[in-house]
DNA sequence: GTGCTTGTTGGCCA
DNA sequence: GTGGCCAACAAGCA
């Protein structure tokens, strides 16, 4: 499961393990590029004591609130992963951040560092929590709203507007393919040549991989499995974007695969015309 | 060894 | 100033 409902699927299982919980010491790796602009040995000693009070997901990003106005934000990177272990955890060579409670160990691992680990104290949340665009299933996210960041864009190819967070905040790579096969839309299409049908389409199917994604995670209850991929239909191209000869799940025909906006790209060329229809 | 990889950022250029 | 492109970041995997 991709992108945005992997933030939804980490925040989960750090919040079931430790929600309430006093963390009674933490151990950080501080030269880790994953503290880039934060001061790890300040976030290790206020957060020993703190308890946790909440948390929540948006974008890719994981917020954590803890006892006396402390928040620690995590994104996951390429590569990043929050896991819990035994309440004696010794950190392995990649384990960044390590947050012991009596019930266990709340470790951030992340071996490529491009994720990020992101302190603040304060009665109110952090700017750079606020500051992520608001959900693509709140009401600010409309076929207008849509429409004009495309104008805006509108020489850049459809794949690479989709990855941009600040109007598209949670996508990435794949979800970006999913999103344009579910809409038929060619992914090099140039952003500003989308017909309103068309942007309407894509509108919507944000909006819809967004609920399916987060659904197959909520849907899970308190029994989170240890693959986020597990249960994705093979009514999906997910399931398909990187089979040796694969195959568009609607129309049978073979899949492509391109770099489009600098990323691996795959699509559907049977189903995705770069051509416009006659209207 | 080579050539990929779920992301973001800053620098360059038009 | 804005938009578009691309390399860089770092490590693991096939």
């Amino acid at each position: 499961m991709p992108e945005l409902a992997e933030a939804e699927f980490y925040r989960k299982r750090w919040h079931q393990a430790a929600v309430g919980q006093r963390v009674t010491g933490a151990l950080v790796h501080d030269r880790a590029k994953v503290f880039r602009g934060t001061d790890a040995a300040a976030l290790r000693d206020a957060l020993a004591g703190a308890r946790m009070i909440n948390s929540e997901a948006a974008a890719k990003q994981m917020l954590f609130r803890f006892s006396g106005g402390l928040w620690l934000g995590i994104h996951l990177g390429m590569s990043g992963e929050l896991r819990v272990g035994p309440s004696d955890h010794v950190p392995h060579r990649h384990d960044h951040l390590v947050l012991q409670t009596r019930r266990g160990a709340l470790i951030f691992t992340d071996p490529r560092m491009f994720g990020r680990v992101q302190f603040h104290q304060g009665a109110e949340p952090p700017t750079w929590w606020t500051r992520i665009a608001p959900s693509m299933l709140s009401p600010a996210f409309t076929p207008d709203a849509v429409a004009a960041f495309l104008q805006r864009r509108a020489r850049a190819p459809i794949k690479a507007v989709m990855l941009m967070q600040e109007r598209f905040p949670g996508i990435g790579n794949w979800m970006a393919d999913e999103i344009l096969w579910r809409a038929t839309i060619h992914p090099r299409r140039p952003a500003g040549t989308l017909r309103p049908a068309e942007v309407r389409a894509l509108w919507r199917e944000c909006r819809r991989v967004c609920r399916l994604a987060l659904a197959t995670i909520a849907g899970r209850g308190n029994d989170l499995p240890p693959d986020l991929n597990v249960g994705i239909p093979n009514t999906w191209l997910f399931n398909h974007r990187w089979e040796a000869g694969g195959r568009c799940p609607k129309t049978g025909k073979p899949l492509a695969r391109a770099e489009i906006g600098g990323r691996t790209t795959c699509w559907s060329p049977a189903r995705q015309k770069y051509n416009q229809a006659k209207s």
